[in-house]
DNA sequence: GTATTTTAATTTGCACGCAAAGTATTTGCA
DNA sequence: TGCAAATACTTTGCGTGCAAATTAAAATAC
């Protein structure tokens, strides 16, 4: 029976697609009260761990498109969140410096995962784990050179 | 320590980001060969299912947005794959009518789920029913209407 | 020491995902 | 019957995600 892969309640992706779409939506209201879409939250995440990386640097953190990561970058540079200087060094790099503003709103998301765990009654720790460690091992399979 | 639960290497919402990403970006060259994007495929695999069904009833099958469905209808029906025609007994509703090529890419399309398969090489089939149940209920907490 | 290649980032064009506003129909109800 | 509310979709505006083309600077080759 060839055909009953293409069944719709069988596919890891469908699946995927949508769990990753009702987390974005999780978060959009929480981000909105601190005025971050949810890939500019990602970027805070990575920034809030190590400031003054490269754009290069950021993408492997973030796994966000390198470009659209340059117009992420730019309407945060708007929101003076942050800034882009030419590396002295490698006048093609960039660096990314958190301004004091940036710095400051992590204390504003401190509570954002809280409100986002909250909404998981079904899941404990430990099936986040083992869901954590299934999430990497189809990421590590996708992304392999070999094919 | 509050701060902990901000490291991005920690979050569930950003490995699935990472891991929906990853398989639409694994699917877009084999769909690119029967030109389908990656929610046309979604919305293909609903009506091989069942078709002359409505749009309200599609959104419910796919998890697509409403706004962006109707956005990819006009374009499949652009490609000839399908209609969308008035429902007689309701015309607020449109039904669904697949083409006879919408109906025969079907068997284009049947050995797809085969080329993404032989991606996983962590991943047996019970490492996958077992993802599929958590991110089920992922999807389930998040969407509950009571928070 | 200049030409070629590589690396780092930006730009462009297209297709969503989503909230909010808008447009028809139909239903419910006084 | 007539009119407000509900339902089913569509439209609009913004922010990505991604491939492909482009620009700029550094590394390497010759």
């Amino acid at each position: 029976m060839p055909f009953e892969q293409l069944k719709l309640e069988n596919q890891l992706c469908h699946r995927l697609y949508m769990a990753s779409n009702s987390i974005t939506r999780a978060y959009r209201e929480p981000l909105a009260k601190i005025n971050l879409t949810y890939p500019q939250y990602i970027v805070m995440m990575a920034l809030w761990e190590q400031d003054q990386i490269t754009i290069a640097k950021l993408i492997e953190k973030t796994a966000i498109d390198g470009g659209a990561l340059t117009q992420i970058l730019k309407k945060m540079t708007e929101k003076k969140l942050l800034s882009v200087v030419k590396d002295k060094q490698d006048q093609r790099k960039r660096l990314i410096q958190l301004s004091t503003s940036g710095q400051a709103l992590k204390l504003n998301a401190a509570d954002i995962p809280k409100q986002i765990h909250c909404k998981f009654e079904s899941i404990d720790s430990e099936k986040a784990l083992q869901l954590l460690a299934s999430l990497d091992l189809v990421i590590k399979d996708l992304n392999e050179p070999t094919q």
